[in-house]
DNA sequence: CTGAAAGCGCTAACAA
DNA sequence: TTGTTAGCGCTTTCAG
């Protein structure tokens, strides 16, 4: 059995197809009894829609695509959840996809949702992504980007303050005594790294007598921030930082575990440690991580409320919304 | 500008639409020179297929539908991946939906997936879900479930021994010293939890002196294990069990929030506490979680193979394949 | 090796 | 209120 399609359920209901399109998108101008009839037919055969068919009529599908940086950090994935409820709301369906900091994958998934005509897309860009982008804009595609601001300012954005985010931890590092203070993030070409960075770098600048260390890492996540723990634990007593800041909590997480949990050193007594994005599982690490929390919900919400608005709207003006982090204090940055 | 269609390329190189459907699609059987004159078209005005139509054609699109319990466990997120990999390989793009246990959301997962013509569905099923996958097997589109075994062995299935790993943790727990058991977990109309109690149970059973206790909870988070630790910890000492199991990893990390992150109990000296998943978080949480690791990289591996071998290939007999857990002991199950 | 043409299932305009 | 029909972009015979 194959599927059925509006032509069946048509002539079972005794009804012309058009009258099943129409109780199908605009029932309210068919009448009640034919309406009741078609339904029963529908119920019938089981009839489902054809969405392709659907979409090639319409010129674009009832999905919106989204590409996180990474499908593992649940920062992302509470974005993205925040985003399937609002765009279910108002009848899209969110389809995702995860790049993982890689530039081809991003321009992979940008090509299917391209092939599949979603009605827009939500993107964590990996590099400068604004060309691409511009292209599918001239073909209908919206974008708007996701924790991250537009290079130039032509596209809408939703993120959250970075730099603030990246001053307020090193501001509570210093605070709390520490003065010798490390950033372990990576690569820099990934924004909200660099603005973290950036961030810090603008707060110990001002405060005489510190210092804030730069550790690369090749990727911003909990194996890498193991690595960094390990070259931190394995330098000389003198020569490590007192306090770590880690661009984001995947690889604080990390740190902790090769740094601190096999009982190399103390923290936060020898080492304060704090991270970013505030994840679930923030507070329930070895030591329960001091973090800086991001509105992941509302990133996802307003995203695909600004989104949905220039799809059915071309030719608005880009919007910029920026949300401010906030810093949650738990013991691993404890005053010594 | 709009979206160029194979009739603006074929215009473009002086061809017909057929020649540049066989360039696409064939192109072997397409003189070197043709090819060519194509592919500059296509470049210049930056053609992009138009998916919908091509499914429309083909009669099922190049995707394959996954349907999760949750999409904030790491667990799942892991599979998740792997089936992208899995299924990227193969041509195909896999669409992931969470149903976040219920059953309401799966019906409209798969509703979509059925509008989508998806090529075939992977699902953890919430309850019973053989109906429905049956008829739309009927209609051409395959399943096969996942991390959970078909209740009646008609569709194939990719799962863990959730029985065995269940027994695994009780046996463990009892081997270094615990003799009063509590099994955290819920609702056990989840299979994977009533199948890890049942597992505990027939091991407790073997052992005289020893009692399991079951903790129910209202779902498998790390919200409603913060609540059971609380639970517990505010029972009096002589009440209380000596060893928890809870049924996945962030239940376990729930746990140690409220009962041992706040200095209430010792771990592993009060209560022992074994988790199940081994998530990415279970070595980092305040005391290293003992575990039971499952592979979610084969199952998702695994469940796109045999997925796409039946979509090929329809009336192939059901295949289960079952893995077996692997115990990951750490610091919170340590000898007393 | 290439071209012409049918038709996948649907929606929306227009006619009745 | 309902029916008829064109056509969305593509693939695939079938002829040439």
């Amino acid at each position: 059995m194959a599927s059925a399609s509006v032509k069946d359920v048509a002539a079972l209901a005794q009804v012309s197809v058009g009258t099943v399109s129409n109780v199908l998108n605009r029932p309210e101008i068919v009448s009640a009894e034919t309406v009741e009839r078609v339904h029963q037919a529908m119920e019938k055969l089981s009839y489902v829609r054809n969405e392709a068919a659907r979409q090639l009529r319409l010129g674009h599908s009832q999905a919106i695509g989204l590409i996180t940086l990474s499908g593992a950090n649940p920062f992302f994935t509470d974005v993205a959840t925040a985003a399937e409820n609002a765009a279910a709301d108002a009848g899209y369906s969110v389809i995702v996809g995860n790049s993982n900091e890689r530039q081809d994958r991003e321009a992979g998934y940008l090509n299917l949702f391209e092939e599949l005509r979603v009605r827009g897309v939500l993107l964590s860009p990996v590099g400068d992504a604004a060309d691409r982008l511009r292209r599918m804009r001239d073909r209908g595609i919206p974008a708007v980007l996701v924790d991250r601001v537009s290079s130039d300012s032509t596209f809408s954005s939703v993120s959250v303050d970075d730099v603030a985010g990246g001053a307020m931890a090193a501001e509570h590092l210093i605070e709390t005594g520490r003065t010798r203070l490390a950033f372990v993030g990576g690569p820099v070409a990934i924004q909200q790294v660099a603005d973290r960075l950036a961030g810090a770098r603008s707060v110990v600048a001002r405060h005489p007598g510190v210092t804030l260390e730069f550790v690369d890492t090749a990727a911003p996540d909990v194996l890498e921030g193991r690595k960094a723990g390990q070259a931190i634990a394995d330098r000389a007593p003198e020569d490590r930082p007192d306090a770590v800041f880690a661009a984001n909590d995947l690889l604080a997480i990390g740190l902790l575990q090769t740094l601190f949990s096999d009982g190399k050193l103390a923290v936060p007594e020898e080492i304060a440690l704090i991270g970013y994005d505030d994840i679930q599982f923030a507070g329930a690490s070895v030591v329960p991580l001091t973090s800086i929390r991001q509105p992941s919900h509302l990133i996802g919400e307003t995203a695909v409320q600004i989104l949905l608005e220039e799809a059915e709207n071309p030719g608005l003006e880009p919007r910029r919304v920026l949300y401010q982090p906030e810093l949650v204090v738990r013991a691993s940055t404890a005053r010594r």
